[in-house]
DNA sequence: CGCAATTATATTGTGCACAATTTATTTGTG
DNA sequence: CACAAATAAATTGTGCACAATATAATTGCG
C-alpha cells in the first residue's frame, strides 16, 4: 500500500514554498470554486454542500444519512444539521425507517424535486468561470477523482492500523 | 471578461451527475487532503490552515494581517481568531505597527522558526499519498493555480461591478 | 486645519467539517 | 430468550470560512 517516496533533490529553501504545495492549490481553488457557486445557490436559499446532498437526491431518492454521507464524503456531524436545514427549507422530509428504527430516511419533497429544474443551468454557467474548456474539465476531473482515491485509501489504512 | 459557454450536448440525466461535477471532486479532494495532514501535524497542535499560515511567514517573517491573508486568500474573519491560537501556542507575535496604528504586525517568535525543521518532512510525506508522481503533483499544481486564478478573477468583476 | 472618505483589523452570526461521545436500535451467539 | 457487540444517528466541542458590520486610525481634499 505504501509507494516508494523518491526524496525530491529540490533544495531546502523550495521544499516548503506555499505555491509549490499542491495541497495548497486544492484547498484555494476549492475554496473559490465554492464563492463562485454562492451568488448562483443564494437565490434558493442554498449553501453548496446542501447542493451537493439535493444533487445526491436528485439522482436517487430516499437515501439513509449514511449512504448519502459515503456519496459526499461527509459525516452524520455535518449531515444532521445540514439535513435539518433542509427540512425547514421544506425540500426534504427525515423519516425513521419502520423496520430497522437506527436509520432515517431522506426524501425529496416535491418542492425538493422541482428546484432540479431550477438549477440545472449552473454547472454550465460555473464552467464559463473556469477558463477551462470541457475535455479540461474532464480531465482534472478524473485527475482529482483519482488523487481522492488514494487519499482515501491511505485514510482507510491508517484508520485500519489502529 | 466572460467567456463564450458552448452548451454541452449532454443529456438532461447527465448534467447534475455528481461524479461529473469537476467542483465536486475539488471540494472532496481538498477535504481528504486536509485529513491526511490532520495526524502529521496533531503532534505539533496545529491545523492544517494554522500550517499554511506559518508557511507564509516562514518565507517572510513580519507581515500585516491583509499581507498574509492575500497570499492564503482568506480575510481577517477567519485570520484573527486563527492568529490568535497561533499567539496563544508561542509560534506568533501579534503587534500594532508604530507608525500606522491600523496594521498589526505577525511575526515568528523563535519557537515558531524552530518549527519550520520539524516540519520540513512532511510534503514528501504527503506526497507519498497522493499516488502521483513528482511531474503529475507539479503538473496539478499548475492546473489547480490557473483554475483558481480564473475563478478569483472573476469573483472579482462580479464584486467590481457592485 | 477640519472632517469626510478610506483603510486595517476585529467582531458577530451562520454554516460547515470532523473527532469523540452518546443514545437508540438491531444483530449475532450461546 | 438473554445480552454483548455492532450499527445508525444525533450530540458536543473545536476550528475554520465568510458576509456584514463595527471600531479605530490614517489620508486626502477643501
Amino acid at each position: 500500500m505504501q509507494n516508494e517516496c523518491v526524496t525530491s533533490d529540490l533544495n531546502e529553501q523550495s521544499i516548503l514554498n506555499l505555491d509549490e504545495q499542491m495541497c495548497f492549490a486544492l484547498y484555494s481553488a476549492s475554496h473559490a470554486m465554492t464563492k463562485i457557486y454562492k451568488p448562483l445557490l443564494a437565490p434558493f436559499g442554498l449553501t453548496y454542500p446542501q447542493y451537493l446532498v439535493l444533487l445526491v437526491l436528485w439522482q436517487k431518492d430516499q437515501m439513509t444519512v449514511n449512504a448519502l454521507g459515503e456519496r459526499v464524503f461527509l459525516d452524520s456531524g455535518t449531515l444532521t444539521p445540514l439535513l435539518k436545514r433542509l427540512e425547514k427549507l421544506a425540500l426534504i422530509t427525515r423519516k425513521r425507517e419502520a423496520i430497522d428504527g437506527r436509520e432515517v430516511i431522506i426524501a425529496l419533497t416535491s418542492l425538493g424535486q422541482s428546484l432540479r429544474g431550477d438549477v440545472v443551468h449552473i454547472p454550465a454557467s460555473v464552467s464559463c468561470n473556469t477558463g477551462c474548456t470541457l475535455p479540461e474539465i474532464k480531465l482534472l476531473n478524473q485527475q482529482l477523482i483519482a488523487l481522492r482515491a488514494h487519499l482515501n485509501s491511505n485514510l482507510n489504512a491508517v484508520k485500519a492500523a489502529r
